[in-house]
DNA sequence: TTCCATTTGACACCGGGTGCCATTAATGTC
DNA sequence: GACATTAATGGCACCCGGTGTCAAATGGAA
């Protein structure tokens, strides 16, 4: 029941769980028992390891929702990198989010419970700053190089808090709804938010 | 010594302490050891008082950095409700958000002292998301009702979160930069804003 | 078998936060 | 002055997330 993928020919003792192992049981008891309510004794002694052993795995209980956030940022920045130069800012934008956002079809469940956690249990909300901030960065140096800016200065940073806040809608939207496509739902937000500023300070 | 600004002639005991005497009290030591290392003890014992005493002035140590904020929120409510109805959106929010954000004279130091605090340590950083959320709903509040559209639509959530940026990204630059004054900075980034994107979306 | 690298998990500890409850201090009444 | 009432206090035990330490378990390589 607990051998791991055993990685290749290693030294040392073998892991016996993994992330993504960790990750099922724990949203399964997150599922059952609410974020809040599920302890990181009861995650690990669902799995059948040590409390201690959890933290190895996860820095805090927090990160177990947020998978491999982390290394997709990579993966955004790169695309923001083969966009081409001459691309309207928020039309390149608007690519990269929607394909960020793009899943496996058989992840689409998951995500939408990622989702939910982070947007309503006000913990994560709490924590999910951290992580937005590493997001912003992300687009806030894209859009600064572009409009030859510093990432600090003030216009790659509205931009990148209102690419986050329409991405955050988006969400919205689409867990209120029922079961439309999150990357069609994204598309347009972002359409509408290049249009809807555009007419913004002009008119009422 | 712990004789606080006894109140009028209520029966039962009298509060020992206050919170803006807490505060104080809890700003010296965060000045001199850090946020993270001061403990809810060394601050109750600082002011005199238990720490279970603590919590009942403060829902937590987080808490003490955002002072009377709540309250705020109100005012800036009423303030939005007194801009004139022909006003443009970007205008009034300017507006608005510059005053909300002037502070007496004396207390400027200690509002220095806040931000640092709240931009700069993680813990906070986190927490501020939750009080975040309180400020962007009166703007997207008020954003939607110009625009005719409800609070939880994306241009109102857009703008809220774009303002939200903006500020921010002013404290940063207040915080950096050597004692300009906060609410000019803001004034400037907030007409930078409502011309910045207007250009945006139609240069590259 | 021995050596080494690695993971594991138990234990003790810290700090934030809460429920509980007896105690203290103030008021007003008989 | 004795008494109930009201409110704030603070000690205590407890929960939970998170960390440092360290001996033991595991498996490959020599």
């Amino acid at each position: 029941m607990s051998t791991a993928a055993s990685p290749p020919g290693r030294p040392g003792r073998r892991p016996s769980t993994s992330r993504v192992e960790l990750e099922k049981v724990a949203f399964r008891l997150f599922d059952r028992d609410g974020f809040d309510a599920t302890t990181v004794d009861d995650i690990a002694k669902a799995a059948g390891i040590g409390r201690r052993t959890f933290f190895r795995y996860f820095d805090s209980k927090n990160d177990v929702v947020w998978g491999a956030f982390t290394d997709h940022l990579e993966y955004m920045r790169e695309r923001f990198a083969a966009r081409p130069e001459g691309e309207p800012v928020m039309e390149s934008l608007r690519a990269v989010v929607v394909d960020f956002n793009r899943v496996d079809e058989g992840e689409t469940d998951r995500h939408r419970r990622r989702l939910e956690l982070i947007l309503r249990v006000p913990a994560l909300q709490a924590h999910s700053t951290l992580r937005y901030a590493d997001w912003r960065a992300v687009v806030a140096e894209f859009a600064a190089r572009r409009t030859g800016a510093h990432p600090g200065d003030l216009r790659p940073q509205a931009i990148a808090h209102a690419a986050l806040g329409t991405a955050l809608a988006a969400y919205e939207h689409w867990l209120g709804g029922q079961g439309s496509d999150l990357c069609a739902v994204l598309d347009t937000a972002f359409a509408e938010l290049a249009r809807g500023f555009e007419e913004e300070s002009r008119c009422s």
